[in-house]
DNA sequence: ATAGGGTTAG
């Protein structure tokens, strides 16, 4: 296909340059040679490959098409534009989709539309807003198309929606019911004042179709508000299978799977997207028998479904159904995408499931999705997670690009893996390149401290996050705060900031004090930290455990055989801890509390060798 | 224009 004479010839005859290029080809688009449109016959034959081009989700087969496109010189005729431009962008191949639009020397209405959506799809909306004012500029007028898809675009920047909506009242684009359905979803996504002013539109409308209802139902949905949801469900005048569909996401995402079942039976056609969100629901509870029978029941499955099963089983810890769910899944000869790479990577390093993100890091590689800042970031998370944190620095080291997140994972990374110096310095450097920290960067950054001690730093950090960043902190903020003093074992401090803050401590918080306490042998500061425990009705068993350790220590009998009784009392068998490490291919679990390794004497011995060592080194092998 | 799988957070 690519021949390098048909590229010097194609510069050759383009050299004359086209005004204002902005974007570059690709070198595969390049490297088709152009010739003058003689093969009439070649064009019928593409006549019908063209009718489908725009629906074209194949980038080799796009590729292939666009050759014999270039070829016939078809690829500055106005119908034939669009079309290529709409296939790359649902290749996602953005960049390639503004080459193509680049070569139309009077680009219309039509294939303005069409980039500006291209670059909303491609979560790129700066460069839609771009298109848009070149449009602007080269007096193309905008119409309906065009504001939808900037609505799209700006989805969720209330203020950005807000300039759009006058721009549309203004130009009377209105009645298109397009509009304002965009409209109803944009402002939806922009928090609460976003969904405000999503109702009041809702209510504004003259005409409301099945989609704008879907959209209000949908938007109530993300809003966690699932009573209104389901009447508005209720109320709606006709229901179509995506008002299904997301009732039943709505349900299972809350957990209320009897309700979501309940309406996946009733429901009067079911496809892929019902399937696929009843296992997810079911994935979502652990009920993972009742998931794969499902998935196994289902007529058709897509990569999404396989997606859902397979990062289902990583999530719990099941190595060897996700490995064979895998397997089956290549056997079919279905390629991961980037999103199905990242979920999966996702679980993997949620459950530790160390071995197969391994596994899934090399299918991208294979499958050159190695690039992408989602893959990369989720490695990066992956690695750290699993304790390879040189190899986390070494992907996040080579990272071309990266975005907060990238950051905030690789940071917080060093931070739990006991390089809180690292992590530390890594924050100065995000500051010098000009990347502005928010309150997950800052959860890390106060996460090193504690690792190291650094009181101090700690508060520095804390006073500074809103002061110098804007960032406001949260309860976790102070949580990190009230720990790190506890384990420092200035419990006074770390108890009054857990009274005067300006959120109400929770169990996690008190809990962390608590442990404090122990670790500190400080009983008047435990029965304190009881107390509030109480108030906020958290007294579990595991607390009441913490807590006749506390009284064993100091020798307190009495206090001792009181926790203990509790601990019986409080009665809900909470389920104990576990943990799970990879040897070898095989996993080995450790229940709290039971002995059902095999090898839990010999592994106990060896557990008691080390903590005289420690004793021995002056190392406190109970503390932290 | 609406629906299912996605990166950081004790």
């Amino acid at each position: 296909m690519a021949s390098i004479r048909g590229i010097v010839a194609a510069r050759r005859r383009g050299s004359r340059r086209e005004e204002g290029r902005k974007w570059a080809l690709p070198a595969s688009v390049m490297s088709a040679p152009i010739r003058p449109p003689q093969f009439t016959s070649h064009r019928r034959l593409l006549e019908q490959k063209l009718s489908e081009l725009h629906k074209c989700s194949d980038p080799r087969f796009l590729l292939q098409i666009h050759s014999q496109i270039f070829r016939l010189c078809l690829h500055r005729d106005q119908f034939v534009a669009p079309k290529l431009v709409a296939a790359y962008s649902l290749c996602r191949r953005p960049f390639a989709a503004a080459a193509a639009f680049d070569l139309v020397h009077f680009p219309n209405s039509l294939l303005f539309n069409t980039l500006i959506r291209a670059f909303a799809n491609n979560s790129l909306p700066s460069l839609s807003f771009l298109a848009f004012s070149r449009m602007q500029r080269s007096d193309i007028p905008a119409d309906s198309y065009t504001y939808s898809f900037l609505l799209k675009s700006f989805s969720g920047h209330l203020r950005l929606v807000e300039i759009i909506h006058a721009h549309i009242l203004k130009l009377g684009f209105l009645p298109d019911i397009f509009v304002p359905n965009s409209l109803l979803d944009s402002y939806s996504k922009a928090g609460e004042t976003g969904l405000g002013a999503s109702c009041k539109v809702f209510e504004e409308m003259p005409l409301r179709d099945v989609v704008s209802w879907n959209t209000m139902v949908a938007a109530l949905v993300r809003a966690g508000q699932l009573k209104n949801a389901r009447q508005m469900f209720d109320e709606m005048p006709r229901r179509d299978i995506v008002t299904w569909n997301i009732m039943l996401d709505g349900h299972a995402k809350a957990g209320e799977l009897d309700e979501g079942f309940d309406l996946f039976h009733q429901m009067p056609e079911r496809n892929v997207v019902s399937w696929s969100t009843v296992i997810s629901g079911f994935c979502l509870r652990g009920d993972m028998e009742t998931a794969r029978m499902l998935f196994d029941k289902m007529p058709v499955k897509n990569l999404v479904t396989w997606t859902i099963m397979a990062s289902g089983y990583a999530k719990r810890g099941f190595f060897k159904e996700a490995s064979a769910l895998l397997d089956k899944m290549e056997e079919t000869r279905l390629n991961p995408d980037s999103t199905a790479i990242v979920s999966i990577l996702t679980a993997c390093s949620e459950s530790g499931l160390l071995g197969l993100g391994k596994r899934m890091h090399a299918t991208a590689k294979k499958l050159k999705l190695i690039g992408t800042m989602q893959i990369n970031n989720s490695l990066v998370d992956l690695y750290s997670k699993c304790g390879e944190v040189e190899e986390a620095w070494s992907i996040f080291k080579k990272m071309k690009v990266r975005d907060l997140v990238s950051w905030n994972s690789m940071i917080q990374g060093l931070a739990m893996n006991g390089h809180g110096g690292r992590a530390l310095k890594l924050f100065s450097r995000m500051k010098d390149e000009g990347v502005a920290p928010d309150a997950v960067t800052f959860i890390g950054v106060l996460c090193a401290c504690t690792h190291m001690g650094f009181v101090d730093d700690a508060r520095t950090f804390f006073s500074s996050m809103e002061k110098d960043y804007g960032v406001l902190p949260e309860i976790e903020h102070y949580g990190c705060l009230v720990d790190l003093l506890g384990r420092r074992g200035i419990l006074t401090e770390a108890y009054e900031l857990a009274k005067t803050m300006p959120f109400e401590a929770n169990a996690i918080i008190w809990g962390s004090l608590l442990n404090a306490c122990r670790v500190h042998g400080d009983v008047g500061m435990a029965e304190k930290v009881v107390c509030e425990l109480t108030i906020a009705e958290a007294l579990d068993a595991g607390n009441y455990a913490i807590v006749s350790n506390i009284y064993a220590s100091a020798r307190r009998w009495d206090g001792m055989a009181e926790a203990r009784l509790k601990m019986k009392d409080s009665g809900e068998e909470r389920p104990s801890g576990a943990s799970w490490i990879e040897l070898d291919d095989s996993v080995h679990e450790f229940t709290a509390g039971y002995r059902l390794h095999p090898q839990t004497d010999r592994i106990l011995k060896m557990l008691d060798r080390l903590g005289n060592h420690l004793k021995q080194l002056g190392c406190l092998a109970e503390s932290c």
